[in-house]
DNA sequence: TCGGAAATGTTTTTT
DNA sequence: ACATTTCCGA
């Protein structure tokens, strides 16, 4: 078949071996996706149903992106019958279909984590718990871990380890938030992401009628990014292909990142054990990279202990050495590397869409939009809030939610006084109280006011919202999203609302539900594939809609330099790639150093980010940072010195602004008449070595007097005392223990405003000329 | 009960 | 530094 031309030894071996379980170890750059495409065009070629085809991939981008190869290596339409997807949509789709199975409605909402975050809050209250120390989000990802894990509320509380973890912690009251919330998203007929995942598991594991249905409907099943499935997923796995026991994985140990979210490694590496007679075969020669990249992340990688053992290799060029930017401030970083483009651009004819910038968190975007908007390069940053995070995108969402599903108390509570129409606080108190007593739903008791006693303009008011939210849902049997949607923003006066807000930000919250009520219009009209659901009615836009991410809704061909995080770049490739923020605390970041295991997990992340570049490597680090608004030094990172010296070239560091005068191009007193903000923190700090006194006019003495032991006071961290100082005269670095502000800072005196307190509390006024100045 | 001011939290990564 | 939440006065 022609579609072997092109294709390796180990690479054609893998699309050919058809039956049985397979296990492809698949490099960096090793033209996986490749494989996978080409093996699902040769199964559909050797007769197989596509119906019977199940492919799992990470994101819905990477789905969409397979589905059209295999369309293309075919030329018909048989791939448009495929089941490809991600976990989450996959099993979302099933779901909907076997819901009543499991005690909910088909209609069911999905929440993301806001929304699961939101319900969690809700529920600390209710148990009259300090949400500070009960914190949703904390509160979340151990419920979510859990999950993931498979174990129940009920395991939960029986769990050695969690528990042991709570009560170290001083939360005893998790398990019972957990059952709480369980049981809430029940009523609300909603799920988490994690409960697409652990009810698709109870589903299959206590319906083997079901179980049977979808293990003979999944012949076939490719999984994609293995390495990062959780246990959840893998028992799926594991039940859906027990009868015919046609699995293919594929994956890379190296680029095991997300272990944050449950994904264990233990899976690849387990994976020969819990099925017999595994054919392994590993792709090790890489198609992407030149030699350089390549050998700079096969050195990086070998500090790692726990691995399958490859040798990556590459026939490519040599290329250039990985070039590494060195830089005094974030700022700075931000325009070197603009500059960098700027320059590459019109040197070598690269365009915009052949860079990206990658780092390690999503704030750190923010030096490089900056820089890259006043070189008039146009850019896109991927990830950080989505769209469909924005506040008017939520309203208009929740309110398409309830129609679809009322029970869905979340929701109906945001909606039912936006826009304003006098259904207060205390009138909503007044239904929940209701509703518990009757135990019916919240919707429930809105169909029962005189009964709680409502009457004029209240009953009135909730009538009529009533009567609203019942004529759309009306309109569900007949109407498709798109017209229900539309409708519903004009009864609504959402639209009106939005409408007369002229502000610059009203007029992009309009603009933005415009845009969605487009991306509705559109999900009605296009022609979806004979393998998806033929539902264009909203229950169904819903529940896709909420499983899509940034990266989705990419438009392809744009001419941009993407900026986005390491992870969000997984499985992405760029001619001139810059990894950006190489500094120790940060990337590594300092929540990963304190154990083996997330230590190898961030330099794999690192090795991710340096192999997703073809031709050029930039690596950069600045010597400050802000964080929290505080200036912070930071050294570079371990993994820069981890590379082979010979493949990376040092020498390329903007100079001027680094090496020298650092002291004498900083201003001595760098002083800011403290913002109003900032006077009240310090209120609410005690210390026992001196009453704090509110002032206005903070004058910082000078760095020179002061000495290990010296007692300071800074604007924000409070009071502390001077445990070290190292560095260069010129460039002094000292260690700080504040007790009421997280404890040991480093901080670089040329910068900080610090006073001696121990010495003298002198208001000098004379340095008055710095204030000026600011 | 609303709007502005003050206080407080956030930054590790995401389906 | 910025966003969100809480506080407070009219």
């Amino acid at each position: 078949m022609d579609y072997f031309v092109g294709l390796n030894d180990p690479q054609q071996e893998a699309v050919r071996y058809l039956d049985g379980p397979l296990m492809i170890i698949a490099g960096a750059g090793s033209g996986k996706t490749k494989v996978l495409t080409t093996r699902i065009a040769h199964l559909i070629h050797k007769g197989i149903d596509p119906f019977q085809i199940l492919a799992l991939t990470f994101t819905n981008k990477a789905a969409r992106e397979m589905k059209e190869r295999v369309e293309k290596i075919l030329d018909n339409n048989e791939a448009r019958n495929l089941y490809i997807g991600t976990f989450h949509s996959v099993f979302a789709r099933i779901l909907r279909f076997e819901a009543n199975h499991l005690g909910y409605p088909n209609n069911f909402t999905i929440y993301d984590s806001d929304d699961a975050k939101s319900v969690l809050k809700t529920i600390i209250h209710e148990n009259n718990l300090d949400d500070k120390h009960y914190k949703p989000s904390l509160i979340y990802n151990r419920i979510s871990s859990a999950k993931n894990q498979l174990i129940s509320y009920i395991d939960y509380a029986k769990d050695f380890h969690f528990q042991q973890e709570d009560s170290i912690n001083n939360r005893p009251m998790i398990a019972s938030l957990f059952e709480f919330y369980v049981k809430r998203c029940f009523k609300n007929g909603a799920m988490d992401f994690d409960d697409l995942l652990y009810n698709m598991y109870i589903l299959l594991k206590n319906l083997p009628d079901i179980l049977n249905k979808y293990q003979h409907k999944f012949k076939y099943i490719l999984i994609d990014e293995f390495q990062d499935t959780n246990p959840a997923q893998y028992e799926i796995i594991k039940l859906l292909s027990a009868v015919y026991k046609n699995i293919c994985i594929v994956g890379d140990d190296a680029q095991s990142i997300y272990s944050f979210r449950g994904a264990t490694i233990k899976n690849i590496l387990q994976f020969k054990n819990d099925f017999s007679d595994v054919k392994v075969i590993k792709l090790e020669q890489n198609y992407r990279s030149t030699k350089s990249i390549l050998h700079a992340a096969n050195g990086v990688i070998i500090h790692n202990k726990i691995q399958i053992e490859k040798a990556l290799w590459t026939e490519n060029e040599e290329g250039e050495k990985i070039k590494l930017i060195k830089t005094k401030t974030d700022n700075e970083e931000g325009k070197l590397v603009s500059d960098t483009i700027a320059e590459l651009k019109l040197r070598n004819h690269f365009r915009n869409r052949d860079f990206a910038i990658l780092y390690r968190t999503n704030a750190q975007s923010r030096s490089f939009e900056e820089s890259l908007r006043r070189l008039n390069i146009a850019y896109r940053i991927y990830g950080g809030i989505s769209f469909y995070q924005r506040k008017e995108i939520k309203d208009f969402l929740s309110y398409l939610r309830v129609i679809v599903n009322p029970m869905d108390e979340e929701n109906l509570k945001h909606i039912i006084n936006y826009p304003v129409r006098g259904i207060g606080k205390t009138t909503i108190e007044k239904i929940i109280q209701f509703s518990n007593q009757e135990n019916i739903s919240f919707w429930e008791s809105l169909s029962r006011i005189p009964e709680i006693g409502f009457r004029g303009m209240v009953k009135n008011n909730i009538n009529e919202f009533v009567l609203m939210i019942k004529n759309l849902q009306a309109m569900l049997q007949k109407n498709n999203a798109y017209d229900i949607a539309m409708n519903m923003s004009k009864t609504t006066g959402l639209l009106k609302e939005l409408f007369n807000d002229k502000s610059i930000e009203g007029v992009n919250r309009y603009d933005n539900i415009e845009e969605l009520l487009n991306s509705i219009k559109e999900f009605t009209e296009t022609q979806t594939d004979e393998g998806e659901l033929q539902d264009k009615r909203l229950g169904s836009y819903l529940q896709q809609i909420t499983l899509l991410t940034d990266a989705d809704s990419d438009k392809e061909d744009q001419d941009v330099v993407k900026l986005m995080t390491i992870h969000a770049a997984k499985g992405l490739e760029f001619p001139c790639v810059f990894v950006v923020g190489l500094e120790e605390g940060l990337f590594p970041n300092i929540m990963a150093t304190y154990n083996r295991e997330d230590l190898e997990e961030e330099r794999r992340l690192f090795y991710v980010a340096v192999t997703r570049a073809k031709l050029k490597l930039y690596l950069s680090h600045s010597n400050t940072r802000y964080h929290f608004g505080n200036l912070q030094q930071n050294d570079p990172s371990r993994f820069l010195d981890e590379i082979p010296e010979n493949y990376i070239e040092n020498s390329y560091a903007s100079v001027n602004t680094w090496t020298t005068n650092v002291g004498k191009s900083i201003p001595k007193h760098n002083i800011k008449i403290p913002s109003s903000g900032v006077q009240s923190r310090m209120k609410s700090l005690e210390y026992p070595l001196t009453e704090f006194v509110l002032e206005t006019n903070f004058i910082p003495d000078d760095p020179v007097k002061m000495k290990i032991g010296t007692e300071v006071e800074h604007q924000k961290f409070g009071f502390g005392r001077i445990l070290n100082i190292e560095g260069s005269p010129s460039n002094l670095v000292a260690t700080i223990l504040f007790p009421n502000f997280g404890g040991e800072k480093k901080i670089i005196l040329g910068y900080a405003k610090l006073r001696i307190i121990d010495n003298s509390k002198s208001k000098d006024i004379e340095n008055n000329e710095s204030i000026k100045r600011l």
